[in-house]
RNA sequence: GGGACCGUAGUCUAGUCUGGUAGGAUUCUGCGUUUGGGACGCUGCGGCAGGGGUUCAAAUCCUCUCGGUCCCA
């Protein structure tokens, strides 16, 4: 065995998770840190990711009928004053204009997120019944001040995400939309990403500053840690009424519509290098991968010009996989399987004479490393199974590693045995921010969400023993 | 929010205590020999995070700023 080098990483996920996390990050060429604290300098091996991310979801919104578009970085401060639970909530975060004092213009913030200017138009466009439903998404950026430590992708003062924002005539349709978008994130984050997620309600106290109802998928990291992977809200009438969206309904009387929103963020990125990361370096879903595979020629003076030719012939029957010829001749085939397993790419293709002459090569998966010897004229068809495998595998290991640390506790004891465990911790809850407060005050942990269709049952609140009827998530968030 | 630590070339690092020519490895350039799990020889490029102070002299001591890490809440 060769001794650790320098490039690949000096961690492992088992050690130090965080600082493990730092060096597949930035060795792995994801993203770097820039000039500016909290802001990073996403590369474009996480880029492709986050655009096959963004190609993916927009064609599923596209065909539920949302349209994108784009609305202006900076927001008038006086937009931040017409809701004002969305007021207090983001005050401590927006980052605003400074001017030189010479222009009276009102002052601007760059967006935390884009309600209030979005609704301003709304209030405009929205007249008539027949102008509803109104459905937009745009793909931005949006800057939150944190103060708190960023760490790369997953908490960082500006990310890039989608948000969508539509009015409905109802609280039904908005609210049924805002649960139907969720339904899309979980296929996202499981057919696409491979990890598995938690679906529920957010409390009232980790709600959405102005929202009347927040949904959350949650996933829990190999740390322990629960990752929200994004969020849609019932907005309740409160924008609309804050921001004047009326309209006329088909008997002609005024009527205020109802609203939701929506939104991901390149934080999914992080989440994947979380899960499926390894010792090794970087591991990317294959749905995820634009490229998919890696043909490693092995290059012998006398073979040279054969094993290339066949190399690249192979690269071209296989471009549905974006596959190419890592051809460069100062770097040694060894040197380059650990590089292309350090950036995580699925499937690793290798050429040599002696496959040449028994018109085979050989396939390696990048998650378990299994090798096997494939006929040549095989290999579209083997490779395009092994990246079915290999998301299926991936998945699976995700979702196995969830349920094995996730409990259902009935008694405090348990709840705070199980939180020292680093498990996630489904827990009979009275839903009173008293009750969810002193948990955080005590333990840090804070409520997940609350899942959906809880059977009625009658259950003893974990914390201050009351009768209550459901079951919450708890557990210590990023 | 509290605490601890760190910043020397693209990367890793010696030098800091005790001030006195910044040294090594790797990456990278070029040439040659190589290539089935991080090959080798020669050659060349490249550095003390920034400002202020102390001093004859600062990577080293003091100070501020910037950036980063870890632990706890």
């Amino acid at each position: 065995m060769v001794e650790e080098k320098q490039q690949g990483l000096t961690e492992t996920k088992k050690g130090n998770f965080s600082e493990w996390y730092n060096q597949v990050v930035q060795k792995a060429e994801l993203a770097d840190y820039a000039p500016v604290r909290g802001f990073m300098i996403v590369r474009p091996n996480a880029y492709a990711i986050w655009e096959n991310i963004k190609t993916y979801f927009d064609s599923r919104i596209s065909k539920l009928g949302v349209k994108n578009a784009y609305f202006p970085l900076l927001i008038p401060k006086s937009f931040f004053e017409k809701e004002a639970e969305h007021a207090e909530g983001f005050e401590p975060e927006l980052a605003w204009i400074e001017s030189d004092g010479k222009d009276v213009e009102e002052k601007v913030a760059i967006r935390p997120t884009s309600e209030t200017i979005m609704y301003a138009s709304y209030a405009k466009w929205v007249r008539s019944w027949r102008d509803l439903p109104l459905r937009l998404n745009q793909w931005c950026n949006v800057l939150r001040w944190e103060v708190k430590q960023c760490k790369l992708f997953l908490r960082t003062r500006e990310f890039l995400w989608q948000e969508g924002h539509c009015v409905y005539e109802t609280e039904k349709e908005a609210e049924g939309e805002a649960l139907k978008i969720l339904e899309e994130y979980r296929l996202l984050c499981e057919e696409q990403l491979a990890i598995p997620v938690i679906l529920g309600e957010k409390t009232e106290s980790e709600r959405f500053a102005g929202a009347k109802k927040t949904f959350t998928l949650e996933s829990l990291m190999p740390d322990g840690k629960a990752l929200q992977m994004g969020t849609t809200h019932n907005l309740g009438q409160g924008f609309a009424k804050g921001f004047g969206i009326e309209y006329l309904d088909e008997k002609g009387s005024k009527k205020t519509p109802w609203q939701n929103s929506w939104g991901f963020s390149t934080r999914l990125i992080g989440a994947v290098v979380m899960v499926h990361g390894d010792d090794k370096g970087m591991v990317v879903p294959p749905k995820l991968a634009k490229t998919k595979a890696v043909i490693v020629p092995i290059l012998f003076d006398k073979t040279k010009a054969k094993v290339l030719k066949k190399a690249k012939e192979l690269e071209k029957n296989l471009s549905s996989l974006n596959a190419f010829v890592d051809d460069r001749e100062s770097y040694s085939a060894g040197w380059k399987f650990n590089e292309w397993e350090l950036k995580g790419i699925p499937l690793r293709i290798e050429i040599g004479p002696k496959d040449l002459d028994k018109k085979q090569v050989v396939l390696v998966r990048r998650d378990n490393g299994k090798k096997e010897f494939v006929k040549e004229s095989n290999l579209a068809k083997k490779a395009t199974q092994a990246i079915e495998e290999m998301h299926n595998d991936l998945f699976k290991n995700a979702k196995k590693f969830l349920k094995e640390n996730s409990a259902e506790v009935k008694t405090w004891q348990e709840f705070k045995k199980a939180l020292s465990e680093r498990k996630l911790i489904l827990a009979p809850f009275c839903n009173t921010s008293a009750c969810e407060e002193a948990i955080k005050d005590e333990t840090t942990a804070t409520s997940r969400c609350i899942p959906f269709n809880q059977k009625s049952q009658k259950l003893k609140c974990i914390k201050c023993g009351k009768e209550t009827s459901i079951k919450a998530w708890f557990g210590k968030a990023y």
